[in-house]
Formats: structure tokens, sequence, C-alpha cells
DNA sequence: TTGAAAGCGCTAACAT
DNA sequence: ATGTTAGCGCTTTCAA
């Protein structure tokens, strides 16, 4: 049996430091107002019994858990065939854990989850959420701003209709979509190419509708036949290319929405015995390194910042929730918190927002 | 301010049902001894007001948590350069969502974190731990034991010393990696190969040693000039590929310890101008998709079930945490817990182990 | 500055 | 089968 070591209490601490239950609370939680000579006394006390604090207990009176959900929604394993939440969540992570707060994952699959995660979070188990919704048209942010949790979106979210803006502006983290995709097109056109197709991605996501407009923001209304809607997988990008050089065999480059569908279109190009970037430039986006660096040639594309989006998407959030420097809970030296500014969104409206610049990357590919 | 929509307390339940609180409390946790028409009634009064359990409060007085840390310590970056670690969760993720379980995730960066884990750990915030150790000398492993957490770890932990084995048996969940290599060179070998040279991972990663055991005991003591040291990394593909080539330009096949290791090679191979499969056959281990597929010619690789690993490694916690079948908390339908079977493992020895099969998928490069 | 005392919302003996 | 009661370990007024 390893079970039962019963762990001291406030109680055991005060008894040994021959103090008050009280006396040692206040230096357990950072000891203002307490005379050294007594916080001394009391760290001793801890330090020898190896005490640690009750969570439930303390929680149970200060209704705060010093922990907050990330939520995401996967409506697809797609999102886990590039490490982009991966990067996301260590992002976060880094923030949580420098402000002694603790991550509760809850993974979606589909519609029957929705009321099991809005349960969760309307049941004040954490102190906010971190939301990662991706379609447009995802009722999960409703539930989720229904239930009343302070929290912070993970790109654009895609109201489709009105929403309940009672609760509160909107925030969210996104990352410059439309100005990448300005970018890379107008890299492609410094290039000499006057015949830049866009392999979209699933257009039904805000990243994909944003650098649709992106493109369309450099290429004005040209050939719509130069836009080819897709899904952000390769054999999507390769089929998306197939269509593209059917209509349009005179196009010379191809701004994928992503890297993997550009990787798609990287093969069929080769296959049709075109030459990257001499007959065809291609960029992409993302760049997802096991991809842009492994395709031939490699892939000039537009860089994300995505581990920065997921610590500014916490350090937001615990903004809000009005904890600035973490909570101290424990023995141990407090983390320093890094606390860097958040640049600062729209001023107060239904909806605010950062977004963070990309670059692009150039290598071979254009 | 959304704040303060005060909740409801058991008590409220109760004087809306007209019943005690005890009552109240046993029909939300299952109802058992209640009869039906107080049982009914409770459920509406719950209905009514929303209420929904204060876990601070339960747990305070269970002292269970009904939530699970899983600790990733990732020594590199490389940990997100694959989806390996997103899959295993999204496994453990499902099985503990079908028990009532939350996930707690906690990330590390290296040695300044452990403390904080072990200290997390052993503050009793939650019932168990999943722990994914990847080094064999990594100090967390026996941190966490000492912490006296039930833990079922994720891969072969490897412990260089006697460790203390006072903790009870040690519990891990790790696919067939000798296993699966035996396979990979044994399909090589009925090619008709017969220099086959394999680039290994760390080794101090359990994973890459078994994987090189898998090796040889195929090859039994072949040239160690065929065997070349490397890190599971694309460049560090290359550069082994290279040494190998250069050693044995005479080698007819390939075993890569994992698929981003077998892309570099394939990049060198084909760089000098060999073909692939004819001149040399390439094996690669995980069966990664997006590099698998991708790559040129489509890897030929033994692939794991890692989601499946992560679903077994919560199975087994919870079972070891002697929850068979969920809390059922809060007042909506249990879930259903598929529950199926964990295959055994060694009987109660100091170490028992799942051992998960890997399959060899073929493709293009052998 | 320190201590005493009153709960936070719940479960689990123990009565009835 | 249901109700009563005593805490779980902590924070937080309120007094001293």
């Amino acid at each position: 049996m390893t079970d039962t070591a019963p762990r001291p209490t406030l109680e055991a601490v005060a008894a040994r430091a021959g103090v008050s239950r009280a006396t040692v609370s206040r230096v357990v939680n950072g000891g203002d107002g307490v005379r050294e000579p007594l916080v001394e006394r009391v760290r001793q006390a801890v330090e020898e019994l190896g005490y640690v604090p009750n969570q439930a207990a303390r929680s149970l009176v200060t209704r705060r858990h010093d922990a907050v959900a990330v939520v995401i929604a996967e409506p697809e394993a797609r999102v886990f065939a590039d490490p982009f939440f991966a990067l996301q969540l260590r992002g976060i992570s880094k923030e949580l854990t420098a402000h002694d707060n603790q991550l509760v994952l809850l993974l979606t699959e589909g519609r029957d989850d929705h009321a099991r995660v809005a349960r969760y979070l309307a049941g004040g188990h954490v102190d906010g959420a971190l939301v990662f919704s991706l379609h447009l048209d995802d009722p999960l942010p409703g539930l989720i701003q229904g239930a009343g949790v302070p929290t912070v979106f993970g790109g654009r979210p895609g109201w489709s209709d009105g929403r309940a803006a009672d609760t509160g502006p909107t925030l969210y983290v996104d990352s410059d979509n439309r100005g990448g995709a300005r970018d890379a097109v107008r890299h492609l056109a410094a290039l000499g190419r006057t015949r830049i197709a866009h392999i979209t991605g699933p257009l039904d996501q805000t990243s994909a509708a944003d650098r649709l407009d992106g493109y369309r923001d450099v290429m004005g209304d040209a050939d719509p036949g130069l836009v080819a809607e897709s899904d952000f997988t390769p054999a999507g990008g390769e089929r998306a290319m197939r269509d593209l050089l059917d209509r349009r065999p005179d196009l010379d480059a191809v701004f994928a929405a992503n890297d993997l569908t550009a990787a798609g279109a990287l093969r069929v190009l080769r296959e049709r015995g075109l030459r990257v970037p001499e007959d065809v430039a291609v960029v992409g986006f993302d760049d997802m390194l096991p991809v842009a660096e492994q395709t031939d040639p490699p892939l000039t594309t537009v860089r994300q910042d995505i581990e920065e989006m997921g610590r500014l998407m916490a350090r937001l959030l615990l903004r809000r929730l009005d904890r600035p420097g973490g909570t101290g809970s424990g023995p141990g030296p407090r983390a320093t918190a890094p606390e860097q500014d958040v640049p600062p969104g729209e001023p107060d409206g239904a909806e605010a927002a950062v977004v963070l610049p990309t670059t692009l990357v150039r290598r071979a590919s254009a």
C-alpha cells in the first residue's frame, strides 16, 4: 500500500511553529503582515513537515482554482497532422506555469462532447478558458461564452450570426493571416510572376478565409480561375493543383494556403514536368518545419510564431483574470513572471484582438 | 461584470426538493438506496436550479479529484516535431473522458521544472499520473515514483540504476520497438538484401535502443560499420547516411530508426545518384503520415498505434486507481465506459508492461 | 501583528 | 430509506 501517508495540515504546521493557523496561512500566502521572526519559524516548520497546501480546501473558500482550461475542438484528426497545437500548448503551458496556474486539457470529438465541455466550464472548475475554434459554424464558442467563463480564443472566431455580446468583448489572438498572404503574393509578384494562383484552405475556417482575402488584396479581381478551393491536406493540394493546371496551364506561381497543401502541389508540378521555381514558383504558409524543409525543393513559406500565440493567449487571459503576478502557492520561491507587454488590441470594443506578425521565409521554391 | 451568479448548492436543491442534503447527495452520486419518487423530485430540482456539484468541496472530503496529470518531459523541441504526443494525448483524453476524469497537462522544460512537477504531484492535486520519460538518465521518473502517486509510464522507462522499487511495480505501456525493428529488417532480408545498414536514434532513449536490439536480433554480429548512431532528426539522418555510404558503399538497404531520419537518408541517397528501392531499399519507423507519405518514394515503415498506447496508459492507471466505471458526477447520464480488456503484462513482478504490436506498412521504398 | 472562530459545500457515519 | 451531524483543510473577518 502506497496510500495514506497522511499529509500534514495547516494545523500541524501551526502546532510545530507554535503559532495559530491564521498566521501559517498568512505566511504561506506571501507572509504580508507577519513579523520576520515568526515568518522564519513558520517557514521552517513548513519545510520540516513537507507541508503542501490542500488546493481543494483553499479553492473551497477562495473560489479560485488557479487553473485554466484549454479547449481544443478537433473536427477531424487533421488537428494532429501538424505540430500546430503542440506548439501552441507549449506556449500556453510556459505562461501558465510562470503564473502558477494549471492547465486542464479538454479535447473534443465533435458535437457529443460540446455539452460535456460546456458543463465542465459552467461548473466553475477553472478560472478561465483558452479556446481554439476552427469553424465558422462551430457552436462551441457560443456555448462557452454562455457558460460565463472568462475566455480567450485562439484564431479569429467565425461567428456566423449575431452572438451574445453581453458577455463582454470577445478576446482573441491570431496571426496575421491576411497580411502574411499579402506578403507571399507580393513576393511572387516581385519575382516577376503575373499569373499567380491560390490554393485555399477550407473556407469555413477563418484562417483560410483570411489568407484568401490577403491574396485578393494583391491580385485584385484576377481571373477567378486562378483560385482553387482545397482543404489543407496534401491530397487536396494535389487535386487543386491539377485543376489549376488544367484550367490555366500558363500559371507561373502558386500560393498555397499551407505547407501541406504546397507539398501536394509540388508533387503534381514535378509529375507534370514543371520545374520549381523556374516554371512555377511556390509559396506555402505555416513554416511547418518537418514539411517545409523536407520538400523538394524546400519551401518558401510564411512563418507564424505559433508558440508565441499560445503564450499571448495565456497572458491575455491571466490578465483578464486580474492575476498579474501569480499566486505564489507553496513554500518555494515564486516563479518570476516575465510579464511582457501585450500589444494593445482594439480599445475596448466588442472584439479585442492581438494579431501577431508573420514573416516570409525564403527557401528554394520561390 | 459577468461574475457572481451565485451557483446553487446542495442545500438549495434539498430545500427545493423538500428533502435533506444527504438525500440529494445520494441522488447526485448515483441514487442508490433512494426511492424512486424521491429520486425523481431531486433530479427535477437539480435540473431546475441548474445545480452542478462543487468539485472542491467534494474533493475536500473524498480526497479524490477525478483528475490525472499527464507529464511530458521535453528535453528538446523535438517532441513537437512529430504528432506523437498529440496522438498519445488524444488517446489518453478519450479514455479519461469516458471515465469522467480530467486531464491536467504538465509540460516540463528541463531540470528546473522537475521540482515543480514533483511538488505538484506530491501535493495530491491529482489521483494519478501518466508520465512520458524519454531518457535513460532522466531523474523525473524517480522523483515521481518518490512522490507516491500511482503512475503509468509511456515508453519503457530507462532506469539506469537500482531504483526505489518499494513503490510497487513500475507500470508502463510501450510499443514493440524491438519486434517492429525485427520485422523491418526481416522484410529487407526477404527482399534479398544482405548488407542492411541501421541508422539508430539517440541511444539514451529506450525506444532507440530497443530498435537497435531488434536490428541485431536479425543481423547477428554483422559488420558494426553498418550501424550509424543518429538522433531522430532529418539532418542527423543525412549525416548518418553519408557516413554509412562512405564506410560501406556497397550497402543495399537501410533501416532507419524513425521516419524523419529515413527522410534525410532518402535525400542523401538521391543526391548520390542511388535509386530507391532498386539500389538501396529503405524502411523507416513510426508511420508518421505527413512524412512517410510525402517522401519520394513514399516510405515503407513500421507503424505503431500511438493513440492506442495513450488509451491503454489511461486505462491501466484508472484501473490501478480502482475506478472501473467512472464516477458519474453531475446530473447527466453517465458516459458509457468502453472498458476493453487490457492485455496482461508480467504477472506481478517489479515491472508490468503492456507492449503493443507494430505492423509493417509497405509503400514504395522497400 | 496575532489569534479565535466562523464557515466554504460537500460526504459519510451514525441515528432514526 | 431518510435525516442529522460532524468534519474535510483552508481563508478570512473580527477581536484582542
